[in-house]
RNA sequence: GCGAAAGUGGCGGAAUUGGCAGACGCACCAGACUUAGGAUCUGGCGGGUAAAACCGUGGGGGUUCGAGUCCCCCCUUUCGCACCA
């Protein structure tokens, strides 16, 4: 049972108290349905906040993210959530971090982990690079207000690439992870199955047999295209406009335009522009030269960064060649059964692709879907052009020029060039009394002593890679760790590993869809293809729970709205604080927070105690002495059917959908009945035994959730054992069962009586009793019965005329 | 634009399979206890009516003896994706 670490920021806030309420009662809930649970929990505690704050308060990184830490374990015990401490993996420290270095070196082993000089996306805020699941929407994930730049810098990334395929394919599996988790990461994976093609400019311009090679899905309209596309920064149109300066502008502006666009978030909407070169390139399947373009909707880090234009039948190729009035070529007609509506132009652009081709040599009358296998079978016999998959999602760019983060082992020899480090030499410190500034740069390269190294080759002068590990490194692998987290000689034992992996159930915010959740998919499939676990993944069940929210906005500090748990601690008690938070709403919704709920569950508590104060004296009364239910008053009885169907209630809800808001009404519904037993109880129609079983199972109902209390009502009800280690209640069907049931009557569907039958009456019996009710009759009087729906146990249906 | 989820009293939310809509809690109203009540206990509480009838689950249609629940169309909100070739 594993919920999301936090980031170490000095306090829990409201959405923590929520995700570890909901994970400990589950975690409660299994140990006392006799499981062996590992519920542990640590710090993500690399990161910027700890170098904005290093600058603000002039207090070392270190310093104040472990007193950070110390503070906020202090609220998680305060808050009574049952975590096995010793098992506490804190990512900021040398013996968790050096195990991320030795990844590294063995990911850089396996090719996985590779330096490229590559345009990168850059927060001038956070004046480092981000990848690019940490760009939304043209802004930086932490500063939404801040448009992400792009630098072109030399940067380590990881060849996530490699398991693209998998990645995608095996969400297949993950059949216990929310859709919307599922569905956020296959778009994110963006896998599209397409046909190269070259495109040959031989003689038209640039040395003779230079081919631009353009990516389509849709090889099947090839005969329709009527001109090709380049991005504005693709290679040759680079190499064009070297040797023209005209056309040099107009790109440049196209360039310009894109950017622009791209940092404001909304590339969807750029209006299409372009520029023709004046050059021609032959289309391979028909031989005809087509004019190439410049144009600003096509980008360079898609497929090839090139396209062929089929305006009739592609939507954006068709609002281009309108404007500037390109020719638009018909080669795909409607399938239809009625041949009239096939041999009739359609509606441009025409998209589908169940059509079927014309005027398209060989193949016409061909449909879409064999065209294009017959079509990317040519292409690559023929050697122009193959079938191909291209994706979305590209290498995981990892270096970050900030300090508070895991060193990269890696040196720069002058000889030797890029070595990596020993795994003896692990771990690489990272220094203290390093000067934190926001000014750009890593400032472990202002530290000789950090810098300056030898080369593990050749033991001549080196200096260290200065840059460190984005933090999403950390939180890819640390629940691994937790199985064994004090193991010195490897990040952990593979066979304990395959005790307690995959993690069953893990519990966080759906804004971990992507980031920390596919890099964690990606880290296990690394993992076990160097054999060190054996699951495919790392997370079997997904639950992501909703934000918590005040007066309609989530709760942050610019808005003013956060509510502190230590001050409601302070005021209502952890207990009540817990149990709101999981009873205010359903865990999967959003969760809007009211003072004045809190306060409901506080009183609920007060009447809950001060019944079990009242009764104190049942503690000793023999267990055993139970009264027959039928020799019970009827007060008694009923108490104990709705104890019995609390229990079938709570425990429903505990294995099926973790309502835990229900599960608390039905412990309400309870105490009220208890409270309506009050003078039975004092006139002592109700027996001890039975009084002191509802005290030992509210107890027992309310472990998980509301642990102190459960406790102490557990030592209250004369028990002594650890209330972890009871079993959990079980409900016995013949108690809960009711004697009598009321039935509704219905006339022609609307409510017309009740009638109380005994509940094991049989259909005629329900009829009859409904038919002879005093309101029944008065509203079917003067009408023709014409038939009588009996639904058991349900209810009663006149139909009438 | 595409995809997903949601829309129920004054508020948070119940109604697990088509079967008494509004459980439970909050707020509010009344009463009891009390010198006092921001404590506690009891009762009331969708709209409407003297009481009924009747009307009520975003709007409009439909299926059914019966629809918050199933089907069709539409509206609103939230989230995700968005020239992805």
């Amino acid at each position: 049972m594993l919920e999301m670490l936090p980031y170490p920021s000095g306090a829990l806030h409201m959405g923590h108290v929520r995700n570890y309420s909901i994970g400990d009662a589950l975690a409660r809930y299994m140990w006392m349905n006799g499981y062996n649970v590992l519920h542990p929990m640590g710090w993500d505690s690399f990161g910027l906040p700890a170098e904005n704050a290093a600058i603000k308060n002039n207090t070392p990184p270190k310093e104040w993210t472990l007193s950070n830490i110390a503070a906020m374990k202090v609220q998680m015990k305060r808050l009574g959530f049952a975590y096995d401490w010793s098992r506490e993996v804190t990512t900021c420290l040398p013996d968790y971090y050096r195990w991320n270095q030795w990844f590294f070196l063995k990911l850089y082993q396996s090719g996985l982990a590779y330096r490229k000089n590559s345009k990168v996306n850059w927060c001038p805020k956070c004046a480092t690079v981000l990848a690019n699941e940490q760009v939304v929407g043209g802004m930086c994930w932490r500063h939404e207000d801040t448009p992400v730049e792009q630098r072109e810098l030399e940067q380590w990334f990881l060849r996530i690439t490699k398991y693209a395929d998998e990645l995608l394919r095996d969400l297949e599996k993950l059949q216990g992870w929310p859709e919307k988790v599922r569905i956020m990461q296959q778009n994110w994976i963006g896998r599209s199955e397409g046909t190269l093609v070259d495109f040959d400019l031989g003689g038209t311009v640039g040395p003779a047999g230079s081919t631009i090679t353009v990516f389509t899905t849709r090889v099947d309209t090839i005969y329709g295209a009527t001109s090709v596309q380049l991005a504005p920064e693709h290679p040759i149109v680079t190499d064009l406009i070297a040797r023209n300066a005209e056309l040099r502008a107009q790109v440049e502006q196209l360039i310009a335009e894109q950017r622009r666009a791209k940092e404001a978030g909304d590339i969807g909407n750029i209006e299409k522009h372009g520029v023709f070169t004046g050059r021609y390139a032959k289309n391979p399947y028909n031989g005809e030269a087509v004019p190439v373009w410049v144009a600003n909707y096509i980008l360079m880090d898609y497929g090839t960064g090139a396209i062929m234009s089929v305006p009739a039948h592609d939507e954006r190729d068709y609002e281009f060649a309108q404007k500037y009035k390109l020719e638009i070529r018909l080669v795909i007609l409607p399938a239809s059964t009625d041949p009239e509506e096939t041999m009739t132009a359609p509606p441009l652009p025409f998209t589908p692709t169940d059509g079927i081709l014309v005027n398209s040599g060989e193949f016409s009358g061909l449909g879409c879907e064999e065209a294009i296998a017959r079509m990317s079978a040519m292409a690559e016999e023929k050697n122009f052009g193959k079938a191909t998959v291209t994706f979305r999602i590209k290498d995981w760019g990892i270096s970050r020029q900030r300090y508070w983060g895991t060193p990269i082992p890696m040196v720069y020899c002058e000889k030797d060039g890029v070595v990596p480090l020993a795994e003896k030499d692990l771990p690489v410190l990272l220094p203290d009394n390093v000067p934190i500034t926001l000014a750009g740069g890593s400032p472990l390269a202002s530290v000789p002593s950090f810098l300056n190294t030898t080369c593990p080759k050749c033991g001549g002068p080196a200096r260290r890679e200065t840059d460190t590990m984005d933090t999403f490194v950390d939180s890819s692998w640390y629940f691994y760790r937790y199985a064994d987290a004090h193991n010195s000689g490897a990040p952990f034992d593979t066979a304990t590993i395959a005790y307690w992996f995959p993690i069953d159930q893990y519990i966080g915010g759906v804004e971990h869809a992507i980031l920390h959740l596919i890099y964690s998919r990606f880290w296990t499939k690394f993992m076990r293809d160097m054999g060190l676990v054996k699951n495919d993944e790392p997370v079997t069940r997904l639950f992501t729970q909703g934000m918590v929210i005040k007066d309609g906005a989530k709760m942050s500090k610019n808005l003013g709205n956060v509510v502190s748990p230590d001050d409601m601690v302070a005021r209502y008690g952890a207990d009540a604080t817990r149990l709101y938070s999981l009873f205010a709403a359903p865990p999967d919704r959003d969760l809007d927070w009211q003072e004045s709920g809190i306060e409901g569950i506080q009183r609920f508590l007060g009447r809950l105690y001060r019944f079990y104060l009242r009764n104190r004296q049942v503690r000793n009364s023999p267990q055993a002495d139970n009264v027959p239910p039928t020799e019970l008053s009827s007060e008694a009885r009923s108490l104990q059917r709705k104890l019995h169907q609390t229990i079938k209630r709570v425990s429903h809800d505990f294995q099926g959908r973790w309502h835990f808001n229900t599960c608390i009404a039905a412990i309400m519904e309870l105490v009220n009945e208890i409270y309506s037993a009050e003078e039975a109880i004092a006139g002592g129609r109700v027996p001890p035994s039975l009084i002191l079983d509802v005290q030992r199972n509210i107890a027992l109902l309310l472990a998980p959730m509301a642990p102190y209390l459960a406790h102490e009502l557990w030592e209250m009800a004369g028990e002594t054992g650890n209330l972890l280690k009871a079993s959990w209640p079980k409900h016995d069907p013949a108690l809960a069962a009711e004697d009598e049931i009321e039935i509704p009557v219905q006339v022609n569907g609307k409510l017309r009586g009740l009638v109380v039958v005994p509940a094991a009456a049989s259909e005629d019996e329900i009829k009859q009793a409904g038919l002879a009710d005093e309101k029944v009759k008065a509203a079917i009087a003067a009408k023709q019965i014409v038939k009588v729906i009996v639904v058991p146990k349900k209810l009663v249906n006149i139909v009438v005329r």
